[in-house]
DNA sequence: CATCTATTTAACTTTTTCGTTAAATGGATG
DNA sequence: CATCCATTTAACGAAAAAGTTAAATAGATG
């Protein structure tokens, strides 16, 4: 599977993009935390987390018995890329970007 | 579901990522010719096609006996949006596109 | 060191996804 | 109008995904 496959999967639930974007609003977070709020149990949300892990969408490192997890910027730019890449079939009209990338592809 | 989460789900998936990215590439092709390279049956690729339309990612448009398919860019924003509204999370060292984007903010 | 807390792994079940072949639908053509 | 071609729908099976509870692992603490 291609990386762009695996992260469009990683990201093909709801609650792993739950995950994601709290991540994202709120910086590194225990696996604790993000247990709370998904309304599913901790051996679920860790999955989950497995699975971003895997995806390269996220990171983890321990403190003492926690378990802190954080967005991986990389993974992100595996999506910005492939937007960047076919932009000519979103752009249009979109007459300030577009002009905006033009210039970036100019000069 | 979101409509995020439905487009990736969409293009979660190497057959329909692929037809999405040769109908990007190659513009309007009929079914038919998307069956051809895909390894799989019709009846598959049409099941992946009426994912696709129904996640919004493609359009459909009928000439005589064939059905024609091409990208939407409207579900091509719907990523580029977000990977722009999270972009902090992977502009990090971009510097020309980060100089960019904040000449765009800035005005 | 017994135990509490945080998290993961194991075992199992249910639902969803994806493929297949056979049949249906609908336009084009001898 | 009988038939061909292009595509979709139906019916079915196998594999994967996602949830649950129970057990295992590992650091922190009385």
């Amino acid at each position: 599977m291609t990386t762009l496959i695996t992260t469009f999967s990683a990201l093909a639930d709801e609650t792993r993009l739950g995950i994601v974007e709290r991540l994202m609003a709120q910086g590194e977070l225990p696996a604790g935390d993000l247990v709370s709020d998904a309304g599913i149990s901790g051996p679920a949300i860790s999955r989950h987390l497995k699975i971003l892990r895997e995806a390269g969408l996220v990171s983890q490192r321990a403190e003492g018995n926690k378990r802190l997890y954080s967005v991986r910027p990389e993974a992100m730019r595996t999506i910005a890329d492939w937007t960047m890449d076919h932009r000519k079939f979103w752009e249009a009209g979109l007459d300030r970007l577009e002009a905006l990338l033009s210039e970036e592809e100019h000069g």
